[in-house]
DNA sequence: GGCTTTAACGCAATCGATTGCGTTAACTTA
DNA sequence: TAAGTTAACGCAATCGATTGCGTTAAAGCC
């Protein structure tokens, strides 16, 4: 075997020279076109091997006016570090990297803080370098959402499917899943219920929050206002957020939180306060990340298959740059009854 | 104000075209080239403003030959899901992305299992669609690095500095962080300390157990097979070793966690055994997580400035790759002193 | 053998930029 | 006014691929 390694072959051109050929028949052996024989073929993609050549794939993408490549974006709100604080987003981020690795797609990542939305959009999709967005978290004020509809880029939304909407979402079943939650409260008896939730604009917190008004109306139970915050998803002031709340309805008795982040934070203040979970104050969260299980006491939450919401996110977003009618998903969601509120 | 928009101007004949000069001086006025007025410099940007025009990056990196873009990998061992539970990960991206950003880069994501990774890196790298690499766990055997280094593909690396070793790498002070955290056990008057690390053959681990050995030779207490423990990064198994090890090792009165979620996850174990934290059993964690300050008990642990860490590594590989001398940095540790080990 | 058919492959334009070099026209100087 | 200088800009090659169309030569047919 001799593997006269002369010079490396880097182009085409360079292999079509090793093969005798031209350039265009190397491109055509190599993609099996009928035109040329399969011995030719086979001889040229033989060669290909074994100098281990590989088609320069950003040379390919322009010459074909696609880039094969897929950019999630994290519209995090300014001052949030839900971000970098919260395994929900590896979850879908898996979800998302091995979905676009099996259709053979790149992952153009951007962390983007708010203000960069704009830049972003544009950068990413209007200069080619991407054929679609993922976005992950909802603009508080969907401006990014109108933009992008403007500007005709397909885009697939991770969160809940709204009736009216005029793009394409996929999410769990964030209203079921809150009320599942807080009926199972209800249901073990408790009585002061309090509501831990995100930011007051956003759909997810907003439909959880329905939610549990509409549960606590149905037990013909009012709502209190003092049992009820919205604030950022972070253990930081979820705590807070506790504390100030078992100062102003010290009956509380039970507590629901918008991400099992928050749920854990809220472990703390509960504690130092002599309130033991779930005796005194039986807690449900919300995402299941791998922790809950895990913790002490072990977290009763409504689990999101967000690995999987990753998945048909991608497999959405690409039914939409082929052109074919892609529908919005409502993944089912699970109350996991654990030792917070059995 | 007259914008007629007629229609979209997508490339440099479009504006070329408008402007009613050449391609050639269309990109010149761009970038700024002496050899255009500037009276036609500020009229041809105006110009590009106006229409919303902006370079097609693809097609000048192709020119260029260079791809203005990193690649961050994840080797993550087969079966280990510490990537989708750990939030450490989100932290360290969190520092890429936004230095990355500031360098006009893009990210190119691969969650790659380790199968992949000759793939990726021949994939990623050869086909010329990053410029360089970043590596945020070590390959159990190192293939990975001798073929990236055999590819000389510039590279950075996650990890504590080895005295010799030929790649360059970015990581906290896993031996000075450990032996700081077991010391703080010592001397909080604890006497049977188990350790829960890791792979035995990730150096991260290998460095916290050897400094744990240390500490106990220098404290004249004998090693107990009994009370280490290595498993895999995740809440899952540290609370099965845990569990485990408080059946071998009845006396145990601390633990020091290679990471934080797997500290988190033994509180569980320690309580259903009868065990109070700290008052039985203190614990020290490692990485600083968003949440160990913010559970039940909080969580004493090495802090990792991890976002930082993030933004050191693409700093070096950017010096990597404009062929300054790069060197590998050690990052200081601090340990964070919370209720979990007072 | 001459003509048509067709298999096999090459030429050259193209994707959207960059850049060395040549060209044009205006300006300077003798 | 003719020759030389220089400012301003265009031509065309190039990055590494794809592809419509044209060309060549062998095969088929009468």
């Amino acid at each position: 075997m001799t593997t006269g390694s002369s010079k490396p072959i880097k182009t085409m051109a360079d292999l079509a020279n090793l093969a005798g050929v031209s350039v265009s028949t190397v491109s055509r052996a190599l993609s099996g076109h009928v035109s040329i024989p399969e011995i030719t073929q086979r001889k040229i993609q033989k060669l290909a091997r074994k100098h281990h050549y590989r088609i320069n794939t950003r040379a390919q993408n322009l010459r074909l006016q696609r880039s094969n490549t897929i950019a999630v974006v994290f519209p995090q709100a300014q001052g949030s570090r839900r971000l970098t604080s919260d395994p929900f987003y590896l979850q879908i981020m898996g979800g998302i990297s091995d979905e676009l690795r099996t259709h053979g797609y790149d992952l153009l990542l951007s962390l983007s803080q708010e203000d960069d939305w704009r830049y972003t959009i544009q950068s990413y999709v209007l200069d080619k370098r991407a054929d679609g967005l993922l976005v992950l978290e909802r603009d508080t004020n969907e401006q990014v959402i109108t933009a992008l509809e403007q500007a005709a880029i397909p885009f697939v939304v991770w969160g809940p499917v709204l009736p009216e909407q005029s793009y394409i979402s996929v999410g769990g079943d964030s209203y079921g899943g809150a009320k599942m939650a807080v009926e199972h409260l209800l249901n073990s008896g408790r009585r002061h219920i309090g509501f831990i939730g995100g930011d007051q604009t956003m759909i997810e917190t907003h439909l959880r929050y329905r939610a549990y008004c509409d549960a606590l109306k149905e037990a013909d139970r009012a709502l209190d206002a003092t049992k009820i915050t919205f604030t950022d998803y972070t253990p930081e002031r979820a705590k807070a957020a506790v504390t100030a709340m078992l100062k102003a309805a010290p009956k509380l008795d039970a507590l629901f939180c918008c991400s099992d982040v928050m749920a854990l934070a809220a472990f703390d203040p509960l504690r130092q306060a002599g309130r033991d979970v779930p005796e005194d104050v039986a807690v449900i969260g919300y995402d299941d990340i791998p922790l809950a299980a895990h913790c002490h006491p072990s977290l009763s939450t409504v689990r999101q298959e967000v690995y999987e919401g990753g998945r048909v996110m991608v497999q959405t977003l690409l039914q939409l740059l082929q052109g074919e009618g892609a529908t919005s998903q409502m993944l089912p969601v699970q109350l996991m009854r654990r030792d917070s509120c059995p």
